[in-house]
DNA sequence: GCCCTTGATTAGAGCGCTTCAACACTTTAT
DNA sequence: ATAAAGTGTTGAAGCGCTCTAATCAAGGGC
């Protein structure tokens, strides 16, 4: 920059301004300084301007799972909020490992980064709590069973409970009576789903049935649970997965045992990922709206950055969507 | 800091000693250091800490397309790598859009990242140049035809060219003639595979049957493409696809015609990413060694970082998987 | 011709940290 | 006892930038 400076023929401070696009500075000056800024290849340290300016516009992320395609696409939705708002992003990958994420949550922190989105994170109430007192968080795609009431932490969130009655619905009224529930194991939005599962049992009567068997969150996490369901007596006519992972996961071992999907077993997975989508799984799920996700969690930050002080907590409809993998029980 | 400084009766270098682990700080003092840290929640500023050293020890990883799992895995990969040699890294996205790459780059740059990944770029070959005189940079999974010789570009590839040769042979040996390519249009990696096809065919002296459609890298770009091949005479008995996800839209796409796969039409695809893997598809497909590839990447700039200044290119091997939608030609 | 305003420019302090040279104090060698 | 060497600690400069307050030049009004 002083290099800029003195090739221009002005002060550091006008260098400053012209890169910044002050309007206070005299079109002559401005051109002179932007040819030697160019000339000499000089580009701003972003680190040295966040340090004078006492801000990054930096909103970081943290993301459960880079390879869940659903986990992505809500990172794409922030991309583009944060883009637009002029705010860039800085992601960070826990990869389905809390220790993970609470080392990734520090490196963000120190890194002075304004807001903070958790992207289906795994961290539990205390640990959120703790982050909280540090930066405005917003959590995206997981929620926390009984409300986490720290006042600085936002939700954004579909609603999970709504979407498992919605699977159950469309299955009883296909006539399954023996539906399984495959659940997310630890993952924070499992209970949830878990609890809209319970509750569509019992809405339809079935309360007595229902049967939550500990999945997890990608295919192999299917494996054990399948092996262990058709080892037994009065085998399930309809399962409900976690998410599409698990239940493509499912898909696969009871392809691999002869099962066929849906004449004997009806199958329903959960996010609406682009592999439930394609034909030849063709999955019944239900969908969230990942992208607007993303968007409504920059939104939530930069009013904290405004200074709302309230959490705020948008619950987001789910939708059943109807493919293939579902169907009237066996007769 | 200062309030450290302050609270432990010591002075703020003295903090800055301890905060970094200097081994000449008395046990005494470095105790009273981490409790005041500790009673004040202090945590140093990266930025700060860069500014003063003068260097960040941050990779910067731009992705073509985050959600493509292939890509997502080989970020996993270059994680892993810069975590154990204690660098971090910072995710940006392309999504799919060259200028967007072009601003990413340059806001990563002005991050002062000391090496940058790119992986799957779209760049041209002018860009590159301009990039790698600023900083090194790696090359993932893409590369350009006649290699680029800026001495400061390395590369991590598979050998597509190689990979796509295996496909050929493998639909060959199994009595295939009419074998389709539809390519990966202007992606980076599209050149070379294409090649690999061209000779391949080249060798089994079917050199005047093969015909290269343009396709795309997602699921989206094949539909035009397949549409119009059945709506032609002579319609292929195999098709070689870019890569899994564009192979997937063909496989929709076939179903939607009624076209069964592998009995009237074989189908390949290339990246091996999960998808392939799922039962439903089975998809016969080329491995690329991805978390390998994120690796390598981070040791080659590690080793740019040493000092080494001419360029290394490591290409590695692929590897066909069969799976089910290969099989002999209809009769 | 003087004062005031307006607009363009700049000096300099400060952001939170590291690091080097200097310093004070011990210990060891002589 | 004294010099030399070693330990642990600190003051202060400096990293590349921003930003406030001060300065300067040029008109305009009286």
């Amino acid at each position: 920059m002083e290099d800029v400076a003195e090739r221009a023929d002005v002060s550091r401070a006008l260098v400053s301004l012209v890169i910044n696009g002050s309007p206070k500075v005299s079109e002559q000056k401005r051109r002179r300084v932007l040819e030697a800024a160019r000339a000499l290849g000089y580009r701003p340290n972003l680190m040295a301007r966040s340090l004078a300016q006492q801000r990054t516009r930096i909103i970081g992320v943290l993301v459960n799972d880079l390879r869940n395609p659903f986990f992505a696409e809500v990172v794409e939705g922030v991309e583009t909020a944060a883009e637009s708002d002029e705010f860039g992003i800085v992601v960070l990958n826990g990869r389905r490992d809390r220790v993970r994420e609470l080392a990734a949550v520090e490196t963000l922190v120190q890194l002075q980064v304004e807001g903070l989105a958790l992207v289906g994170t795994q961290l539990d109430r205390d640990d959120l709590a703790e982050v909280a007192d540090i930066v405005p968080a917003v959590m995206v795609a997981s929620d926390l069973v009984g409300s986490l009431d720290h006042h600085r932490v936002d939700a954004i969130v579909t609603d999970g409970r709504r979407g498992a009655e919605l699977v159950v619905e469309h299955l009883t009224a296909l006539g399954h009576e023996r539906i399984l529930h495959i659940d997310g194991a630890s993952n924070a939005s499992a209970a949830e789903r878990r609890q809209g599962y319970l509750r569509g049992m019992e809405a339809a009567g079935l309360g007595d049935r229902a049967d939550v068997r500990t999945g997890g969150d990608d295919e192999a996490a299917a494996f054990a649970v399948i092996d262990e369901i058709l080892a037994e007596p009065d085998a399930p006519t309809a399962i409900f997965a976690f998410n599409d992972l698990l239940a493509a996961g499912v898909l696969d071992r009871l392809d691999d045992a002869g099962v066929s999907v849906p004449a004997d077993v009806s199958l329903v997975g959960f996010d609406n990922t682009f592999i439930a989508a394609l034909h030849h799984l063709a999955l019944t799920t239900v969908n969230q709206p990942r992208l607007t996700m993303g968007e409504m969690a920059v939104a939530a930050l930069l009013e904290r950055l405004n200074g709302r002080d309230e959490p705020v907590r948008h619950t987001l409809d789910p939708e059943l969507v109807v493919r293939g993998t579902t169907g009237p029980p066996p007769s």
